[in-house]
RNA sequence: GGGGCCGUGGUCUAGAUGGUUAUGACGUUGCCUUGACAUGGCAAAGGUCCCCGGUUCAAAUCCGGGCGGCCCCACCA
């Protein structure tokens, strides 16, 4: 016996932050200088915006078990930090806290209020994750948006380009009023919601009419056609006839094509440039003239004659009362739309026109599928996600972005000769720059736009690696280990990054690639908002603990599943902490006992067999980077098997000094605290430091003892909780004693179980 | 319209390859200061495992159909 080397009663969270800042300090996580294989992770890079949900917090705290685990498994991992600070929610930000729009102001301005922006939201994200004790490598960030990445950004968009791949085109796009930008279709959502469809008149000169039923009647003034089915006789009579657009002077003819859907509407639609996909598939095929009627602020120009200065939204409504007045109207109904929306501003999307840089996709579908095949996914059932989204590209990616905070275009365009691309290997801030033409020598200007920032987070995987950075490096990194995301950007970063590791090295991006479902509240619903269910991080660390929250965030539910979170459920984990806390406390009572004694006592062979199970469920859990797997198990062992029971069974024999019970308490205690070490970090070292010395993080995974595992488990807990039971019934209390017999196949723990329930 | 996930006590949840009293948490009730732990321990109450049919000696678990929920995708104006 002996003072506990945990003196504290109760376990300190405050110890958390001395811990972490000793990690910090011997610099716990850096880049490792082995000679072999290096396991890299490929971080999702977090965008500063000021605030973190919990969720993030719990996604990184899985993303950190992952790189812990496997390092307890004997791999020399690397878990760098990335800032993705390129894009449009800075802009806006910077434009609503300035009260200015981006482009009323000199572009270098506006790009330093962005940089100051972001480094002080980014500095609020390293001290959320640092609370939660990520293991990133804390001395070596990168960011999206600093020259040396940039390089490499443009690098690429140069080496694709100089492979013929990029290329300019002006195409009907997904333009956002809002952002002012063209976008991809990855970046497209959709929201429901209702719309009146209304009927309109198209008069003949006859003064008969043809009906046509639109949502979008503000683009009256961009049609160019009206077509019904070939099939409907309703309007045989009409086809190859003009008739009047309502509002407009201008004549239409009505066409024939099997778009038209007999069943929708009047059957008959009007064309204009554009409504929707359709319309510019249409535009394109009967080979109609277009006319953009629509600026990119979403207001009508010209084009929209008197309607000319309005936004979409105020035309529709007036037009809609100018056509009711004119008799031009025959009704309206309401319908249930899905409406394209910006992913970020939540804008409707408009189709607009302007020439636009494009990077070839559609051509390497069938290259990147098989690519998907030679990676595991965890859950295997995500893949179909991406899948989905390959089968259903049906253009090339738009790449080019009219804003400020990005990568700038590497492009240069001469008078005569067009467009063309540097040498890589340098930072070209091209909307500044000017360049000697290499056919004329005639001075160009650099391009203004600015790049996707898909363009730069989805190239992670390269620029982590050393990609023409270190070669050596490279060699040794790529294909990264694993790529761990959300579900909800698959469409979006998984797959451009694998898109663009194909076209640049022909391989797969990443051995593993882990996706995780969402955080939403206790009863499964989302977090927003409107329903004030949100939870922030800080607070829940600084009051139950990080410990608490990542147990929670790994034992809630399985891999891919919605994690559900409240503030109970992360004071019931907390709980657990406390328990390991009081386990190791009681262990540390004790003389370590190092040696193993040459006979085990049968009820310690008996926990190590049990301890062998788990060691090896928890081991195939933390592999398949599932943690819901280790947590729960080590969690339902430790608890009501290892303290419920053997502790109290070994307890008296403990007391004597007894090396078998002492030996096994201490290696079943250890197990425990390696098992655990990758989901709650804090507890485990503490613990770990004070009774055995070093860190528990430098440990590897607990082998399996050289036991067997036996059967009696069910049995010896039915016994206890019987005498339990019994004892309860009879009022008496636990500690005194009570006649009972020992069942014949209990006799192997005959002494331990006597001691216990003091039996007489 | 297509696809994915799912439907287990008041609430939430576990349950490869079907097998005796269906797991745990929170909540509820009762007892207990037992030589780690009262922010604790032990015990107890509480379930038609969504519904119908099928396969089987045996189904929460497999198959078919239905009902319901969540999510993703999709150009019906």
């Amino acid at each position: 016996m002996r003072e506990s080397p945990l003196a504290d009663k109760r376990w300190k969270k405050s110890k958390e932050a001395e811990i972490f800042a000793s990690w910090l300090k011997e610099k716990s996580w850096a880049k490792p200088t082995v000679k072999n294989r290096i396991w890299v992770v490929d971080t999702p890079p977090p965008y500063p915006s000021g605030k973190i949900h919990i969720g993030s917090a719990i996604h990184y705290s899985q993303i950190d078990m992952i790189a812990r685990s496997w390092r307890m498994m004997g791999k020399p991992v690397w878990f760098p930090l990335g800032i993705d600070r390129n894009g449009l929610p800075i802009e806006s930000r910077v434009e609503k806290d300035h009260k200015i729009k981006a482009h009323q102001v000199e572009r270098e301005e506006f790009l330093e209020m962005c940089k100051k922006k972001l480094d002080e939201y980014e500095a609020y994200i390293i001290q959320t994750f640092q609370g939660l004790g990520i293991s990133m490598d804390w001395d070596a960030p990168y960011r999206t948006d600093s020259p040396e990445y940039r390089i490499i950004t443009q690098g690429t968009f140069i080496e694709l380009w100089n492979k013929g791949l990029i290329y300019e085109a002006k195409r009907p796009n997904n333009w956002c009023p809002g952002c002012r930008t063209t976008l991809a279709d990855a970046e497209i959502e959709y929201r429901s919601g209702k719309t009146k469809l209304n009927y309109i008149k198209f008069m003949l000169d006859d003064g008969t009419y043809i009906p046509i039923a639109t949502t979008r009647p503000e683009l009256l003034g961009a049609c160019d056609a009206i077509i019904v089915h070939p099939d409907d006789d309703r309007f045989k009579h009409f086809v190859g006839k003009k008739v009047k657009i309502p509002l407009y002077d201008r004549k239409v003819e009505v066409l024939t094509h099997p778009e038209a859907n007999p069943d929708f509407g009047t059957g008959a639609m009007m064309l204009c440039s554009y409504g929707d996909q359709t319309d510019v598939k249409l535009f394109n095929e009967l080979k109609l003239t277009e006319r953009l009627i629509l600026e990119p602020n979403g207001t009508l120009n010209d084009g929209g004659g008197k309607y000319a200065g309005m936004h979409t939204k105020k035309a529709r409504s007036q037009m809609i009362e100018d056509l009711e007045k004119n008799k031009l109207l025959e009704k309206s109904e309401e319908v249930e739309q899905q409406v394209p929306v910006c992913w970020r501003s939540k804008d409707d999307i408009e189709f607009v026109a302007l020439p636009e840089f494009y990077l070839k996709q559609q051509a390497f579908i069938k290259d990147l599928r098989k690519i998907s095949d030679e990676m595991e996914f965890h859950p295997q059932f995500m893949k179909q996600l991406l899948i989905d989204w390959m089968d259903r590209v049906s253009q090339d990616w738009p790449i080019s972005r009219r804003r400020f905070y990005g990568t700038p275009i590497p492009l240069f365009k001469c008078k005569e000769h067009g467009f063309w691309a540097p040498e890589s290997g340098k930072y070209y801030e091209s909307w500044k720059e000017e360049l000697p033409c290499p056919k004329c020598n005639k001075k160009c200007k650099g391009d203004h736009r600015v790049l996707d920032t898909w363009m730069d987070s989805s190239i992670s995987p390269l620029y982590i690696c050393g990609y023409k950075q270190d070669d050596a490096f490279f060699k040794q990194t790529f294909p990264s280990f694993v790529r761990p995301q959300g579900k909800d950007i698959v469409r979006t970063w998984l797959f451009y990054s694998l898109l663009r590791t194909f076209q640049l090295t022909k391989k797969r991006a990443f051995e593993h690639v882990w996706i995780s479902g969402h955080v939403v509240d206790e009863h499964g619903k989302k977090m927003s908002k409107s329903l004030g269910n949100i939870l922030y991080p800080m607070p829940m660390i600084e009051k139950y603990g990080a410990d608490a929250l990542r147990f929670q965030g790994a034992s809630e539910a399985k891999l891919g599943s919605d994690i559900r979170l409240s503030e109970e459920r992360v004071r019931g984990s907390g709980k657990f902490i406390q328990k390991i806390y009081n386990i190791a406390r009681f262990v540390g009572m004790f003389e370590v006992a190092t040696k193993k004694p040459a006979t085990l006592h049968n009820t310690d062979k008996w926990i190590l067999g049990e301890l062998n199970t788990v060691i090896k469920k928890a081991i195939t859990g933390y592999e398949d980077m599932d943690f819901f797997v280790p947590a729960n198990t080590v969690k339902n062992f430790t608890w009501e098997i290892f303290a419920a029971h053997y502790i109290e069974m070994a307890k008296t024999r403990a007391y004597a000094g007894d090396q078998s019970a002492l030996w096994t308490l201490n290696e079943a205690l250890k197990a425990i605290l390696k098992l655990l070490a990758p989901i709650t970090p804090f507890v485990t070292e503490y613990t770990w430091s004070k009774l055995y010395g070093g860190s528990v993080h430098t440990q590897v995974m607990p082998v399996a003892f050289d036991v067997q595992t036996t059967k009696d488990t069910q049995k010896l807990l039915a016994f206890n909780e019987k005498l339990w039971s019994i004892k309860q019934e009879k009022g008496i209390s636990l500690k005194d004693g009570i006649k009972a017999k020992i069942p014949g196949d209990l006799e192997a723990f005959a002494d331990d179980l006597a001691a216990m329930h003091h039996l007489e």
